[in-house]
DNA sequence: CAAACTATTCAGC
DNA sequence: GCTGAATAGTTTG
């Protein structure tokens, strides 16, 4: 655990439901808009995968870069929460 | 401290 | 659309 990660927790936690941002977005929220790698690493050896939000961040091409329990999961989930933000929503 | 690793991103063709 | 180069931090020896 380290003060860069716990930022990279922050920052992650603090995407709203139904969004999702880039991994420069949260190294720029980290303290470094260049670490968006050192974000990567920090995001898949998180102690807790399941209490971060890590399926909301995404590549700035849009595209699923990884995820703990598969990218299907992280696709899937994504979708959902855009399902379920439309039936709350509108 | 140094080397290796990484769920990325930008630039050139 | 693909290939090559660059950045910053964690991890391991």
């Amino acid at each position: 655990m380290t003060k860069f990660a716990i930022r990279v927790y922050r920052a992650v936690l603090s995407i709203p439901f139904g969004q999702v941002r880039s991994y420069k977005w949260v190294a720029q929220k980290a303290g470094s808009g260049r670490a968006y790698r050192a974000v990567g690493q920090v995001l898949k050896r998180n102690p807790y995968p399941l209490i971060i939000p890590c399926h909301r961040v995404i590549r700035s091409d849009k595209e699923i870069g990884g995820y703990v329990f598969g990218l299907k999961q992280k696709k899937f989930l994504l979708e959902l929460e855009r399902e379920l933000l439309k039936c709350l929503a509108g």
